[in-house]
DNA sequence: GAGATATTAGCACGACCGTTCGTGCATTTT
DNA sequence: AAAATGCACGAACGGTCGTGCTAATATCTC
């Protein structure tokens, strides 16, 4: 027990294992994206990257703490492309349209290949109880606690009426994003984007609490 | 080629393999809205209806025409549980606004188990080209074409503004309604049915040509 | 009745699935 | 140098998948 015995940052083999890890993970939130949580299969990771199967089975113990781990990896990339970039902006308003736009280009980039991955992967497991739901039911619940608290934040600046019903607000923004995602990708076009935005913004300038205020001139 | 010899409308064989085909294809569609067309397998099938295998396969000729029947068929629930009901009414506000009610209720009451089966289903096709993408697609536009004629008809009957845009108000309706469903589905919860419900009537309040129009009162 | 026709069953195939096992190998610890 | 640790490998397991065959059965036409 006595102190130095683990220098675990040193430890090469782990250091690979690591590696190999995040190597499966990036390939596997590609495939989920597209085809679903369902479609990720051992032999077929191991494949598209040189592996053996049983290497990427020893990485993960089991495919459901596959599935599991391609969530958190999920999140994190969700995190960095959509919350990240307006980390720094102060609560107000002008966060909440920065929100919308950043969600909008994240889905419109395509940083999952296969669009928003938790609008794939909720849709096949919404109906489905277990931990993969449940993981997922978690995320939901985070995300919509960070939509709600920048509305609340831009009706504490008072640019939104004090009237206003946060909870329906926070749930227009989310649906009029998300569903931009599939009928941009079913159809092939990007107008959907355009008018979620123009949707976003409108909703916002019905609650706002002065139709005259500046930051809500921007059409 | 004499024309009296087939009366295919009373051959006893052919009736026999389309009400199989119609038991396949009940179950078929169950499946898929909870699990995705890819979570359909003819053995599956077979074992759950007392089947055999080659039974079923032999109504459908392959995994593909049946995911297709499945679609086709959905598509028939789908317009019998939410069309259906407001056929009868005529064009005008009242009409859109029951066609958003009667949604809500097909995705509340589960006419589906898994929710909408649509959302499902594009959900994990629409990143993924071929035929069942393209019917989906054909789906959407349809289904899109409907609201958008409501919108349109709401406006030519001078209840919503004349400047008023239909395919952003078309959009924006759809939106709502179908981010209501795997809300209610992921967390177990039907409040987002009701927030949608407001939402929508926001939104067509916001545009109506008159704010005291009586049948724009009720909130 | 006989014979044509359409639906269903039985069986086998190759491919892939998740998982387990024993082993080789590089690294760390003693 | 020796022992222990942790990753990746190849082979094999029982199952299920979609899809071909062939045979049996039910229904129609004559």
């Amino acid at each position: 027990m006595a102190g130095s015995s683990t220098n675990a940052s040193t430890d090469g083999r782990v250091l690979r294992g690591e590696e190999t890890r995040r190597t499966v993970l990036r390939r596997a939130v590609e495939i989920a994206s597209v085809e679903g949580l369902d479609a990720l299969s051992i032999g077929r990771l191991a494949t598209d990257l040189g592996l053996s199967k049983s290497g990427v089975f020893a990485g993960f113990g089991s495919k459901e703490e596959l599935q599991l781990a391609t969530i958190r990896a999920a999140r994190r990339i969700f995190s960095d492309a959509v919350l990240a970039p307006i980390a720094a902006e102060p609560p107000g308003l002008r966060k909440l349209r920065l929100l919308c736009e950043s969600w909008l280009a994240y889905s419109r980039a395509r940083v999952f290949p296969g669009g928003c991955f938790f609008y794939e992967v909720n849709a096949e497991y919404d109906a489905r109880p277990g931990p993969l739901r449940d993981a997922l039911a978690d995320n939901w619940r985070e995300w919509h606690a960070t939509v709600l608290g920048l509305v609340t934040g831009a009706r504490d600046t008072g640019e939104l009426r004090a009237d206003a019903d946060p909870e329906d607000i926070a749930f227009t923004l989310i649906a009029l994003l998300e569903n931009a995602n599939p009928q941009a990708l079913l159809l092939d076009d990007d107008t959907p984007y355009e008018r979620a935005h123009r949707a976003a913004l409108r909703r916002l300038r019905t609650d706002a609490a002065d139709p005259d205020t500046p930051a809500l001139r921007a059409d």
